[in-house]
DNA sequence: TTGTAAGCGTTATCAC
DNA sequence: GTGATAACGCTTACAA
């Protein structure tokens, strides 16, 4: 590929002249400009963006580092939202593949050596020492439901109070007093939101919260399945469940079925997330939906926001969530 | 972050030394590669991979385009196979942005001037003239699903072939005479070789080959839904149907659900790309494996082998596919 | 075994 | 308006 120096020689002009009609400088003549632009176009010419990055210390790059898998639909969701909003800047997402097997490797170091200008993360707990480090390096991160906020840090994260509310209110307005919580990991920020939105949907229907009702497990099929079984072993098992997560929700009804009992007929089955595939499921899953596309967009956009201008003080975002209801739930009968 | 001046400074030896230090030759004395290393350790110095880039003009990232979604179960797939075999080399993945907006945006030129050092392909058709450009720029790229080879090209698909054909051989060893196909395109190699696959299958079981059970579709939801319906209407319905997807398959199961039948006990189906996905459909798919994560590999392993192998000829590498059955197929029963 | 210096393809400063 | 030239952080002849 031919490079700025072929460029000013084929237009007859400097290298500095050449980079100033690249950049879009005005104290370029307009019939050197044009001589430029000819010769750019005749020998295909593209700046090299590695040697701009090296003298610039930019990359219009974005980092990732993921610890989870493409097939996770929380995360290609998310990774929908993210490119959308990358697109529309022209930054390239950079998955960074973590070298294991060095114990000198960390995240830090990997994105300085890279040069990225900001970095996506989640999926990992807040203590993660990388994290901390990353935050110490104040490289500009945007953190996905992780509450870290520092000079260069800022976090997008769904209205998870309020969607576990809604998922409340939806079953007490369908006639359900006996509703159960089927809880992830209460540590971290989500857990605890979800959590408190649900007691916070009972209370404010006057129901009694009860321990009994609340199970915690991993946000998985078999997860659901577990806590659900459990639920179904009670002496009064709930009559509707709200689940962390659409394969949770999943899992539970497959509790359920497993002891005869029908979804939505028996028990109503509320799920979490409204990933693609809560409408593919069977029975297709009413399910609080949490946007995530748009979290993936917005973590994008704000980073993007505070690489191009310092003085951008890291945000915080809550996407508003709100209740989608399919067949997975129904009126409480008796 | 310190650079090789101050880790050269700091050991009290020239650059170049710590040049060869880092790149582990061997013309230097143990004395002066351990002042260095300790130097290193002192500074928590990285090399820059964008300075190195620039001079070895060798950037160890490998580009992708993608023109669908992460969503979509076969490419999320996908990806997670080239990731691993990424991460076992420590190559990055660099999804590159397309600037549609500009007109004289090309593939080739953003792969070259982020000097990425290979690419990986799919979901365009062979006659895109991105592709084109890319292999006449002989930049290393391996194709998924794109039978093109050129001097840095090569391929990896599935043996689409002998899946369909399984999918046959299935159906009439469960008792089936009556077998439809709902194909993808015919004019790419994916849905040319599933339906020779498909004709194979009837042939050496001696059935009869109808144009009216051979319906193309869309690879979506809807479009199997839409192709079962037209089967459906045939005065001699199909009692097993082989889909181009698990996605098909899901929407064939529901054209055949909305007339009151059931899946399988009046009408079976395969799906075909075993996503994660059909497993989690009701009734679990009975589908055609493509080992679609080990394709992600395996393009990834041979890209790799020819960025560092100029003698590295372009393979086509076909991955063996095989048949699982789930609960979407029985015994027919008239 | 070590160091000097040119060069990779840009941008930016400062003369002209 | 335009052009030399140093600099970005590294690798690599080649000289010492």
């Amino acid at each position: 590929m031919a490079s700025i120096h072929e460029v000013a020689k084929q237009a007859g002009v400097s290298v500095a002249t050449v980079s100033k009609v690249i950049n879009n400088y005005s104290d370029v003549s307009s019939k050197t400009r044009n001589k430029v632009n000819k010769a750019i176009e005749l020998l295909n010419y593209q700046p090299n963006v590695v040697a701009r990055s090296l003298v610039k210390k930019r990359s219009w790059t974005v980092g990732m580092f993921l610890l989870d898998f493409f097939t996770n639909p929380f995360i290609s969701e998310l990774l929908d939202g993210l490119r959308k909003s990358l697109e529309d800047s022209s930054y390239d997402l950079l998955f960074l593949s973590p070298n294991l097997s060095n114990p000198d490797y960390t995240f830090t170091k990997h994105c300085i050596s890279r040069n990225v200008d900001g970095v996506v993360m989640f999926g990992v707990d807040r203590t993660n020492q990388n994290f901390l480090d990353l935050l110490q390096a104040e490289m500009p991160t945007m953190m996905i439901d992780i509450d870290l906020l520092g000079p260069r840090t800022g976090y997008v994260t769904a209205d998870n109070r309020r969607g576990a509310y809604l998922g409340v209110q939806h079953l007490v307005e369908l006639g359900h007093k006996r509703i159960a919580f089927i809880s992830g990991d209460l540590g971290c920020l989500v857990g605890q939101t979800r959590f408190s939105g649900y007691q916070e949907g009972l209370r404010s229907n006057e129901l009694p919260y009860y321990d009994q009702y609340v199970e915690v497990e991993e946000y998985s099929i078999e997860g659901g399945y577990k806590a659900m079984k459990r639920l179904l072993q009670l002496s009064e098992a709930p009559s509707g469940v709200i689940c962390s997560s659409d394969y949770m929700a999943t899992g539970a009804i497959e509790a359920i079925r497993e002891i005869g009992m029908r979804v939505p007929d028996h028990i109503s089955v509320v799920g979490f997330d409204n990933t693609f595939y809560a409408e593919l499921s069977m029975p297709k899953l009413t399910t609080i939906n949490q946007n995530i596309t748009l979290m993936g967009m917005k973590a994008g956009e704000h980073l993007i926001r505070m690489i191009e201008n310092p003085d951008y003080s890291p945000p915080t975002e809550i996407v508003p969530a709100n209740l989608v209801v399919r067949d997975s739930t129904g009126q409480y009968k008796e």
